[in-house]
DNA sequence: GTTGTTCTCAACCATTCAGTTGAACAAGGA
DNA sequence: TCCTTGTTCAACTGAATGGTTGAGAACAAC
């Protein structure tokens, strides 16, 4: 099921320790012990992050001795980009529809940015 | 902290329940009570969804008397495509140069595709 | 063999999370 | 005014999660 996969990627990615393990594994293949070095957690943490990162298919790992270098798969990486492009890019159509039919309603030429005329709720989202 | 947003947006696509509701709402916005409608679940559960993805900068709710319509934020999924974006295309020219390298060194002209010689350990991701 | 290294598993603890029910609040309609 | 509708808040429950420590498996080196 494609959908779980989905859920356990983006799960995974959750995680700010897990998504800066897969930053340095952009720049190369390193072992667990290598990965969990920069961290105050124990090893066993990194193993467990490392787990659920292997499970979510965003690692690969291979055997070197008692060692298990991990490998970033950039593959699942597209499945992402997939679901996200699919809705940002509808929304993106949805937007510049509306805007555009706001602008022929008011007899106008310049499509507004506020699309939306009732006032905003803020209610979280910090950025 | 842009770091904490991008846990709170990949946190709440992590939910197929939220993806699902995600979804809907690119093809237009929507009602608490609307979105609410095919689920099984409790029209609370489902607010409390709404509120992952609101303060996750998904998604934003505008006033219509009661109702609370919400509407999907298309900007914020850039900011997932920017991130994963820079991973996958590091790991991807990783994996061409290791391929080119490997070729090189047997001599070979044709990039193989099987990049690691040790065995691959397959713990999880039933892709 | 024994020792040291690397990593995972098991059990446990504290916190977070998705769901529930019941109450409250805000706005429109009788 | 009272009632209904739409939504959120509060308190609770059970499951999942991230951390810990301790034990053990697998391998290299002595």
């Amino acid at each position: 099921m494609d959908d779980d996969q989905l859920s356990r990627v983006f799960a995974a990615l959750a995680d700010p320790t897990r998504r800066d393990i897969v930053a340095r594994l952009a720049a190369g293949d390193a072992t667990v012990g290598e990965l969990a070095n920069p961290y105050d957690v124990s090893i066993q943490a990194v193993s467990k992050h490392i787990k659920v990162l292997a499970d979510a298919g965003l690692i690969s790992q291979t055997k070197d001795a008692q060692r298990r270098p991990c490998h970033l798969e950039a593959e699942v990486f597209e499945l992402m980009t997939k679901w996200i492009e699919r809705y940002r890019q509808q929304a993106q159509e949805r937007y510049e529809r509306l805007d555009a039919v706001l602008a022929e309603l008011r007899g106008d030429e310049r499509p507004t940015t506020n699309h939306t005329q009732p006032e905003q709720i803020q209610q979280g989202a910090a950025s």
